[in-house]
DNA sequence: GCCACCCCATGACAGGTGTCATGCCCAGGT
DNA sequence: ACCTGGGCATGACACCTGTCATGGGGTGGC
């Protein structure tokens, strides 16, 4: 019997996923959680085996947890479930020690699967999405500019962005120009919204 | 038995929801789309009683179901069950004929409770929901306005706005800045998520 | 008919934005 | 020690944007 816990913010998609790996013989959902930051104290008291982690969620990400369970428990091991197939997220989720990748466009009948396969130890990546992650390469962003983009996304002007980043206004437009012309945007909101399409922030 | 039509893009979820309404002896799901112009031909074909609707769905959108429903099929009656509850979509989703109004963080309980009363002519409304919808009143912006913003949302310039929408660049200006002032943003970026978040666009 | 409201457009102006050149500091590699 | 590359900053410049005033055309209500 593999025991699986869930995490994920909605919590009817929680149940329903919960309803369909129940249907299986050798599976049981041993605990639904809907915060990042709840997973890894849940997996450690209901000893489960497999985890299937939305990436969006309160708390922590799906990745953070990724790491935090790969680095804690060792024994346990991550499928990330997720509705944003960016190429990105699937380097991003091996590299914090995940196990598996899905997205939630994949059919229904494949998930048991997935989960089992991850159990015996087997990496599953979608593989329209592995080969696409391969075609384009790792973040050109330097930190700065990603967490500068971050900030850039809702639109807000420079001045607020700098204020935020507790940088200088100049500063400023030097990283978003540099992020402007690696993204092939032509303004920084566009360069913020390509640099999350790929998963890079 | 209830006749149950699932309309969700994510199969994933289609199909978690499929198995979390079949464990209820009195509801059956009887058809799942991926798309919202599939919605009708299926409904009519299957018999539906009711339809869960997503909103965002290649096709048609869940209110465009809606309301091709309650004018083609008046028998069949409409559950919204969406990720985003923004208030607008509420007085929306109810102006296009739908009988209830779900967000997917509801309790999984709850969903085969709404399908049951939905389908005895009851309204199903999420109460947070309701109450935040009547109080951010209509939409104030004009049909131009809205149109403006939803082709400024991705940042690109106002002369690439003015082309798609072929206006003037400074008419685009205007109808921005009238948009602007409405939402209380400070840039046409923010303005359009304001109108975005709240079901505005 | 008149008024209110919206759509469209033009023009002018202040301030915001993206680009570029230049320079300093610091870490890592050779 | 040297060089390279990133982070940080300044200043200058052209261009884009948001605001405002103004005007013409259309539509619906009184």
């Amino acid at each position: 019997m593999i025991r699986i816990l869930l995490a994920d913010d909605q919590a009817l998609v929680r149940g329903a996923l919960a309803a369909l790996l129940d249907l299986e013989t050798d599976l049981e959902v041993v605990a639904q959680v809907g915060r990042g930051d709840e997973v890894l104290v849940a997996a450690r008291s209901t000893q489960a085996d497999v985890c299937l982690l939305d990436i969006e969620m309160p708390g922590l990400t799906g990745l953070e947890v990724a790491e935090q369970l790969s680095s804690e428990l060792p024994g346990v091991r991550s499928l990330i479930v997720t509705t944003f197939g960016r190429p990105g997220y699937v380097r991003r989720a091996l590299d914090a020690g995940a196990a598996g990748f899905l997205v939630k466009d994949t059919p229904a009948r494949e998930l048991a699967d997935a989960v089992r396969r991850v159990h015996a130890g087997l990496r599953v990546v979608d593989p329209d999405l592995a080969t696409e992650s391969l075609m384009s390469g790792p973040s050109p962003l330097t930190a700065r500019e990603s967490e500068i983009l971050r900030l850039a996304i809702d639109g807000s002007p420079v001045a607020s962005i700098a204020g935020r980043a507790s940088l200088s206004v100049g500063t400023v437009r030097n990283h978003l120009s540099a992020a402007i012309g690696k993204t092939g945007a032509s303004t920084r909101v566009e360069a913020a919204q390509v640099a999350r399409a790929n998963g890079w922030i």
